[in-house]
DNA sequence: AAATGCATTGTTGTGTACAACAACACGCGC
DNA sequence: GCGCGTGTTGTTGTACACAACAATGCATTT
């Protein structure tokens, strides 16, 4: 392939100021999948040469994907060892989860957004795709509903830094949910957050934003505690 | 210059595993420095080619530092243009501040350090030269000054997810201080972090963590009213 | 004189070859 | 049989040459 001839690349006439950037993202967000998903698991060793390969492109621009991945902490690059992805030990996780418990409040309380037409849409969707999940629990499937109604939340409020912050340490942590799934309550877990949803939309149709963020850090911590209870025994 | 034979490069046996690592941030934390304290002011346009020039590397390395730097937020790279020193408007700045607000309080509660002599001799430290800069004031020693004071708060806490975004967003907003250094009262302003740094050590001279968050939070919300005041005329 | 097209220049983005490094396996000595 | 040194292999890190791109200045045209 030569040079820049990428075949689906700039097939979309949005690039609003470089295609490369546009190739970037796209790069970005297929790694982050793959790495929240499990695809690639914690400690797993993924290889610059085999990933530029499949995607088309040289070393190069992969590195800067890898480069950013790793300033988010879910990849680790050492020199004549490999890409690593990292693994959340317990401690850490329990650091985490107590910031995403404050920050989660906040959402409701820092610049909060006006629920529309569009937002109710997006919860009512979500509360029946939690149904249909809690009815047939898969793997896979709970974790991209997680992930989705993460970033549902993400738009209640306006505050782009708590945005972005709370996004880095949910990709952060929302992995150790498929990396227990043998020992956690699928099923319970599914029923759990399906009622989640519910409750935040009953919330989000009152207008009640600051609601919002209190049902979530409710949520969290109590998520926090039954992990903790799976994998204790 | 030939590849790796950096003369001052690897002096220090501390490599704990890779002297690219520490290469890496020592010009990591170079660069910082330059643009939070204005030598690279925002819209500044920095040249790959010079910098490698200046370093003693090849654009190569010194890519994966700017890299970083743009993740973020201080740095925004863009083809054909170059490389620019971001600059914060004012409602991105009003809602970072607003965050650090919260943040700062939860640097009190979450997880929290028992103050020990290490801990007191810093912040002794820096009630002596907060003395000497209300006498005396200088613009870049200030900065310096408030960077320092930062530094030293982030060790009361042992939360480290709380630590790094409380960092970003601080290096993302502390600029604007020397930025409007033609407009402020410097030495009102140097006054008024000396004396909150001696509220600071009374409080962790008490042991009252909680207590440290909510001088800080309380200064960083009329710090930022006095700026707006110092903008608006 | 003003506007427009175009060449020039300087920038970041990309591809590629090689160096530095660490892990592994093999063979040698004990 | 076991320990150790060493070559081999695969990885990330680095340097460099070139492509893609945007801005600028200049000549040309209207």
């Amino acid at each position: 392939m030569t040079q820049g001839a990428s075949g689906d690349g700039p097939g979309r006439g949005e690039t609003y100021s470089g295609a490369a950037r546009e190739r970037f993202e796209r790069l970005y967000e297929t790694l982050r999948n793959r790495i929240c998903l499990l695809d690639y698991p914690p400690g797993h060793r993924l290889s610059e040469e085999a990933l530029a390969t499949e995607f088309g492109v040289s070393r190069t621009p992969l590195r800067r994907v890898l480069g950013w991945l790793e300033a988010q902490g879910l990849l680790r690059s050492v020199q004549g060892v490999g890409t690593i992805v990292t693994d959340v030990e317990i401690d850490a996780l329990s650091q985490i989860y107590q910031l995403r418990m404050e920050l989660a409040e906040l959402i409701g309380r820092l610049g909060p957004r006006e629920p529309d037409e569009t937002m109710l849409t997006l919860f009512r969707n979500l509360r029946d795709r939690g149904q249909q999940l809690a009815e047939s629990p898969d793997a896979r499937a709970f974790a991209q509903f997680n992930i989705d109604v993460f970033q549902a939340l993400m738009q209640v409020s306006n505050n782009k830094p708590l945005r972005e912050t709370s996004e880095r340490l949910f990709y952060l942590t929302s992995r150790i949910w498929l990396q227990s799934v043998p020992q956690i309550d699928l099923g319970q877990e599914a029923t759990i957050l399906a009622r989640e949803v519910e409750e935040l939309l009953t919330a989000i149709e009152i207008g009640d934003l600051a609601a919002v963020g209190l049902i979530r850090r409710a949520h969290i911590s109590m998520s926090f505690i039954r992990l903790i209870r799976y994998r204790d025994g």
